[in-house]
This record gives structure tokens, C-alpha cells and sequence, in this order.
DNA sequence: GCCAAAAATTAACAAAAGATAATAAAACTA
DNA sequence: TAGTTTTATTATCTTTTGTTAATTTTTGGC
């Protein structure tokens, strides 16, 4: 059973939300777990749903030409995950998503949070809010990839995402930068050594 | 005045639209044109505004720590000059918006925007359509710069937008690609030898 | 068409990044 | 805890990029 004090904390995304509206959604979604190195959605999936984390952290990856992993986007607790490839771009998932860690998620087919949206019209500003998110996430890391350097963008997402180093192995971190596991290290090495002196 | 075929290739971004649903916001948008060279928006602005291009081109720069003129994006004909430092950030925009063409644009303050939606529910799904395309773009931008190399990404950049190289100089697109004009140069000079084997 | 300004290319060098492999460190498991 | 596996670091070498400046080419205005 879910508490208020949860329900404030599990949408701490929606600003905006009330209870009830909340629990509306939750009662109308699957709660879901996954253990460590489950998939939420595998490559090629057409399913459209959409995730809400509640507790843990998720690993999106493709698999390159040379067969190599990539990932490109870690997403931890309180975060949608939403899969573009089939919501935006009409295409089968190029990617996988993995858990991490263990992972409690929300869940529901998009069609069915869209037909609830439009039955709760208050629910509608919520939506507006998550997609802002979304694309403000997006927009920043755009920004980030286009201004920034290797070593800058490695520093700001330290700022940005304090705890993630502590969570997933660098390679990890190192791909979603857009730079290799060897050059991050190197990064760090530059950046330790720049301090001491 | 602008007569019915004029107004279906203006709306080409909004899809779903309706000719009445298309002349109620067109007859509350200003009509602006710029000569090139002209600011549409100026770093610091607090306003706004939302353009829609009918006509021409607009450069999206900033102003980095050098001094020097950084170009972040291209936007051309049928698409929407959002600002998203006000819109999503709510800051200052950082950024200078300037026609690098004769520009002809529909323009609107945001709220008054917001409010003809409201008062015209079928407006709803064109701005979801607007947001949509947004984010897709932005999806589409970060996966070209995370997944792709330098000259893939100049590769995949001409199929996506064959007619910008002539009409921007190769320096613009360097910086959108996130790379120096001297490299971009350097890889246009690699395809053509490889090309030549 | 000529001139000035802007842009693109090239050169030369330094710095950084990619690739691959070897080694060291850490994390996981039996 | 010992042993295996994974991850991180380091080394070596190649490739690419950044930087700065010189040179060539292109563009735009008169």
C-alpha cells in the first residue's frame, strides 16, 4: 500500500499533481519489479509504455556495428522513461533497458494514460509538465554536446549527477558523454592532477 | 492576404490543423519581416515570444568566453523559433537569434498563444504536435552527437539537410555539429579523397 | 568588374582522443 | 577468503582535433 508521504515523493516530477490525481494514475498502473540485469523493454519492442522509476536505476543501450554495448542514457529514481523510438519516431526500439539495480517501477500502456488524461483533464497539465521535463533534459544535453568539451561536460555532469558515479561502472558514464571508457580515465587523471597543483 | 494554398504549406509542421483552426491563429499573430542580418530575438531577452518561419533562415548563437560567435543551431522555413531559455528555463536567453536571410515569420507572445488554445480546444493537438516535433528534433540531435563521429555526423547532417550547406557558410555548421571550422574543413576534404578510391 | 571583407583551405604544431593490448584494481561469487 | 570476472588504468601507437596563422578562394558591395 502507498502512503501519502510516498505519493508526494513519487511525484515529486508532477509539480503540479494532486492526490488524488495521483492516485487515479497509480490505481490504473502496474507496479512493477525488476531485479538487477532484468529488461524493461528489449530491442525491437513496438510495445508503447511508459515507465515511471520509483525506486532504482535503468541503463538504456544499443548494441553498435562492431557489436560493442553502448549506452547511452542512465535514469534513476523519480525519472520517466519514455521510449522515443516508439513514441515519437513510430520505429521498433533500438534500444534495451536494463535495471541496474533493483528497480520498482510504475507502468501502463500509453494508449491507457492517454484515454485516463483525457477523462481527468486536470491530469492534462501533469502530462504538459512531464514532457517539458523531457524536453528540457533533452535541450540541455544537446547544449552540453555541442558547447562543452569532453573534459568540461565529464565535471558538469558531476555537478548534475553527484551520486551517479558512485552507482554504475564509468565506462557507462564515459558512453553517454560521447567519449570512450579509456578517455575518461585519462579525463580523470588530468583533472586529479590539475587539482593538486 | 494569404489564400488557402499558402496557408496548407504554412501549416506544413501542424499536420492535423484545419484552415479555420489555421486563420484564427493567423489573425491574431503579427506578421514580421527582417532583413538579413536582423535580430529576431537579443541575448537577455526576458520575452516570450514564438516564432513560426514562413520564409528564410535564422541562426541561434551565443557569445562564448572568448568573445567569439558560437552558432548552436540553423532553423529554416516551417519550423518554429521556440526560446528555450524563457520558455523552458526560465532565464535570460543566452542566445541571439538572427535572420541570415530576408525572413518573413508569424510571431506571438506565448501567453496570448496559450490562451487561443484554450479557447480553441482543436488547437490542443497542433500544439502537441508543435511539442512533439521539438523533442524529436532534440532526441534526434543528441543521438547524432553521442552515437555518431564528427564525420558521420556531417555525413548524416547533409542527407538530413541537403539545401542548408548552400546556404550557410561551412563555419555555421561546423559549430552546430560541434566541431571547429578548420576540422570540419579537414573531413570534407577526407570524404572527397576517399570518394575519388 | 574591381576591391575589400569574409570564408575556406592549408600548414605546422600541440593536445586530445581512438584503438588495442597489457596490467592493476575492484567487484562479484562460490 | 580465494578465485574469477569485470572494470579501471596505463602504455603504445595512430588518428583526429584544436589552435594559430598564412594563404587561397569566394562573396558581396560599390
Amino acid at each position: 500500500m502507498i502512503n501519502l508521504e510516498q505519493l508526494r515523493k513519487i511525484y515529486k516530477f508532477g509539480r503540479d499533481i494532486g492526490v488524488k490525481d495521483a492516485y487515479t494514475l497509480i490505481a490504473s498502473a502496474k507496479s512493477v519489479s525488476f531485479k538487477k540485469r532484468d529488461m524493461l523493454i528489449e530491442e525491437g519492442s513496438q510495445k508503447n509504455q511508459i515507465f515511471y522509476i520509483r525506486k532504482g536505476l535503468v541503463r538504456q543501450f544499443c548494441i553498435n556495428d562492431k557489436g560493442e554495448e553502448v549506452t547511452f542514457a542512465l535514469i534513476p529514481e523519480y525519472h520517466m522513461v519514455v521510449n522515443a523510438d516508439v513514441l515519437l519516431f513510430e520505429q521498433p526500439s533500438r534500444f534495451y533497458y536494463e535495471a541496474l539495480e533493483p528497480t520498482k517501477v510504475f507502468t501502463m500502456e500509453n494508449e491507457k494514460l492517454q484515454s485516463i488524461i483525457s477523462a481527468n483533464p486536470r491530469l492534462e497539465a501533469n502530462r504538459k509538465f512531464a514532457l517539458r521535463k523531457i524536453l528540457k533534459d533533452a535541450m540541455y544535453r544537446v547544449e552540453s554536446l555541442v558547447l562543452l568539451s569532453p573534459e568540461e561536460r565529464y565535471k558538469q555532469y558531476l555537478i548534475d549527477h553527484p551520486d551517479m558515479v558512485n552507482r554504475v561502472p564509468d565506462k557507462y558514464i564515459a558512453n553517454v558523454l560521447g567519449i570512450t571508457p579509456v578517455s575518461l580515465s585519462r579525463i580523470r587523471k588530468r583533472i586529479k592532477n590539475h587539482h593538486k597543483s
